[in-house]
DNA sequence: TTGTAGGCGTTATCAT
DNA sequence: ATGATAACGCCTACAA
């Protein structure tokens, strides 16, 4: 060692990973690091992946297929040890993650995940959240409930659709068709532009629950311009518990998704793998309950 | 490449990398990106990264100077092409910088630099961006302005306090010395903490310019809980333009800082030092001019 | 204990 | 054009 400080020496990394077929390095592939929930998470994976020695590759697929496909690849061809993965919002095939697999790479998907695939498995309890957070609103004597979430290909927002109408309807209460705000884009704006619409019709809800704390906030802010007032004419309700849904005001009542242990237990899980070695494995899925953080807006 | 396919080959990169001496990975290390700062210039350095083929290999220093030394000797044992550093908090030396760069790696600084190191730069004019927004909170008609920021061992808080200095001292304004507050940590907490105690000394101020607009946040829900009007009796002016700035309410004055814009010209300049070779290079800093804008809190 | 040969998967070079 | 060979830096196995 002494000498080799004194030489100036320092290992080659791909020489030492192409003889010892491991490169010590987890791929993460994610829609995108610009959003709490995915930064937390990956903050979460190098937590677990840095005291086993192994460093993480972060990815954004920006919730573009094509790139998806493209980062697999080339996490693959860069050997590295396993690869994280939640999908984009495209994604419908999962040829391209089958194929890693195939070539012996360990994978575990998370957050957005698909039955298809013989993984580990991290997820959010979407159902039950979404059935917890809206039978709260309905505790608060909401009756005309709307939901403003994503399109129903998408397997969250399949998941959390389904247990609000659990919710609505163990009560003996229905969603009026109208009241279904479905869009391609989870953004500010297409948020207030369905609250525009829901209040412009002759059917008004009474509250919204909202696939996420980014579209709550965007109601929120409707609802100022139109004048009006949370939670008393119409009640929030999002899902996520960003920095922001704490800041705004009224503050947001939402669900807390722990996603810094999400991205903990999601590397340790493939660590495991990993480390057992190539005997067959066997796949856990594990199924995070999200806390309900009562605020303002409801 | 048809006989490729039907044998299922994929080229080993780490191989690759070996022979060819160069692996087409840029590294990145940040403080967090957890940070809408961060990940955003993170997405514009993959924006330009990927269209030249490269990919990106991001980590977190979490402000620890040990880990970003850790992570920058990594980076460079793996061979990666150039490395975009921000430093940490904690890093006040840079041989760990020097010495991969002496090792022939091109390294870039953005952000949080310093000018021990003789490398291309990008970043925020600090300076002038602290004054603007000062100046703005002195056009208000603001003249008791109290500072929230972090230790002036920071050069990107020297920067922004001169600039705020500047402003206040051209039109023969002073800064009494109990409206200086710095914070080791920029949370909303601390700030909150600091609104509390300017507010319970004798000599009140009329108006804080804070550091970041986490800061700003923390100062405007102080302001609530004291009863105080945002901006009447105390205008907020903040520095970045998160999201959330614009969520909050009043919402808030900010400086707008183009971290995407910044990003991609950060990769910009790496990969045309890369890419012309080992001839002596001509290290560019960038300074980049951050915009005022005017929201509710001030 | 110490030293040496061989091979990991590529690619560049040289010979055919 | 096609084919063989050496080398990148490291590690393992075997020989001395």
């Amino acid at each position: 060692m002494k000498l080799a400080k004194e030489m100036d020496y320092h290992p080659n990394l791909l020489a030492r990973g192409l003889i010892n077929k491991k490169s010590k390095i987890l791929g993460v592939v994610v829609p995108t690091i610009n959003r709490q929930f995915w930064s937390n998470s990956i903050s979460g994976i190098e937590n677990i992946a840095y005291k086993d020695g192994y460093n993480v590759m972060i990815f954004q697929s920006a919730e573009s297929f094509q790139k998806e496909v493209e980062i697999v690849e080339t996490l693959a061809n860069s050997r590295v040890d396993g690869i994280l993965i939640a999908f984009s919002k495209e994604t419908q095939s999962y040829g391209h993650v089958q194929q890693v697999m195939d070539r012996g790479i360990p994978v575990l998907l998370f957050e957005r995940v698909c039955d298809e695939l013989n993984t580990s498995k991290v997820v959010t309890d979407d159902f039950l959240g979404a059935k917890k957070i809206t039978q709260h609103l309905i505790s608060r004597g909401k009756t005309r409930i709307a939901y403003l979430g994503g399109p129903l290909t998408l397997g969250v927002c399949r998941d959390r659709f389904h247990g609000f109408q659990s919710a609505i309807k163990s009560v003996g209460l229905t969603m009026s068709p109208d009241h279904f705000l479905a869009m391609e884009e989870f953004t500010f704006e297409n948020a207030k532009n369905g609250i525009f619409q829901l209040w412009n019709s002759k059917n008004r809800p009474d509250a919204v629950f909202c696939f996420a704390d980014i579209l709550a906030i965007g109601a929120l802010d409707a609802c100022k311009e139109l004048g009006i007032r949370v939670p008393e004419q119409l009640a929030l309700a999002g899902f996520g518990n960003d920095d922001t849904s704490r800041f705004v005001s009224p503050s947001l009542t939402t669900m807390s998704q722990p996603s810094f242990e999400m991205g903990q237990l999601a590397a340790k899980l493939i660590l495991e793998e990993i480390n057992t070695g190539s005997e067959q494995p066997i796949f856990k899925k594990e199924v995070i309950q999200p806390t309900l953080v009562i605020r303002e807006s409801t």
